[in-house]
DNA sequence: CCTAAAGATGCATTGTTTATGCATCTTTAA
DNA sequence: TTAAAGATGCATAAACAATGCATCTTTAGG
């Protein structure tokens, strides 16, 4: 049970927008930040683009911000952007061939299970995930 | 977010037995009636032999039985055993790299999520998963 | 006690998906 | 008009899960 890495990173990314929301920031600074790949991070965040969470701009002095405060942007949307394969066990999906489906109960379980845990991350913000001070500004080696 | 099919399989094994809990069961006939790698479940139920979900027996005659009644075996428990990489994201992980995770909530905050998502899983029996009537018999082709 | 039928085990292979790299295109401000 | 940024598509690599295969161990019944 396991998210993408690819989640992972557009949560880092909104952080790291959250932490340092003065300026547009370019992916490559977001990258260097984390020390993570900056060819991944460019995918991740043409999806947060469209998915309008954040705003890119090209060129010069190009680079981005939240398209929202960081107060109204809930892990939960994000996660719901970013994870497309939600299909816990194989009867959720469209392909499936457990010959049991029709008499077994496991999907409505699974759903109502994940259902919780998505209103758990529905309850937290992006805010929320990051603690004020400079320690993570340090971290992220965010220029004064 | 995807469990495995090891777990799937797990739960469909003790659904099987759950079902058809008057004979010792054997692997093949598991892998038969849904229709799967026998292979795969051999994994799976020594696993579950392991956890002490099923008692299995070697030999003429042998087979599978659940070690307890499906009424008393939660999904949540079957998941626990089987699942081993609960990590979520990387923070969970042994070999963290993420620079932030000391200023970072991440980790609460899905934790608090999934702890959520088993409370349901806990909620339910294997008992609960499998609809009483002869039509679940039928599909995993066990003779009357 | 021998044998066939069952599960147990370890190694090899395949398959799938995700993550990453690379090249090129497009946009935009100076 | 150019350099710096993101966008895009294809190719590759890496990770992990699923499966196959060969062999071992256990056990009931003849």
């Amino acid at each position: 049970m396991r998210l993408t890495v690819f989640t992972d990173y557009a949560l880092r990314v909104l952080m790291y927008l959250a932490v340092d929301p003065e300026r547009r920031v370019r992916i490559r600074d977001v990258a260097e930040g984390y020390g993570i790949s900056r060819n991944h991070l460019m995918k991740v965040v043409n999806k947060l683009t469209r998915a309008e969470l954040v705003e890119a701009s090209r060129g010069v002095n190009g680079g981005l911000i939240l398209a929202r405060p960081a107060e109204e942007i809930t892990v939960g949307e994000v996660v719901r952007k970013c994870e497309d394969d939600i299909a816990l066990v194989e009867c959720f999906r469209n392909d499936n061939q457990c010959v049991i489906t029709p008499e077994c109960e496991l999907k409505k379980v699974f759903g109502h299970a994940r259902d919780e845990f998505m209103t758990v991350l529905d309850q937290y913000t992006i805010a929320d995930l990051v603690k004020p001070g400079a320690r993570l500004r340090r971290r992220l080696k965010i220029p004064a």
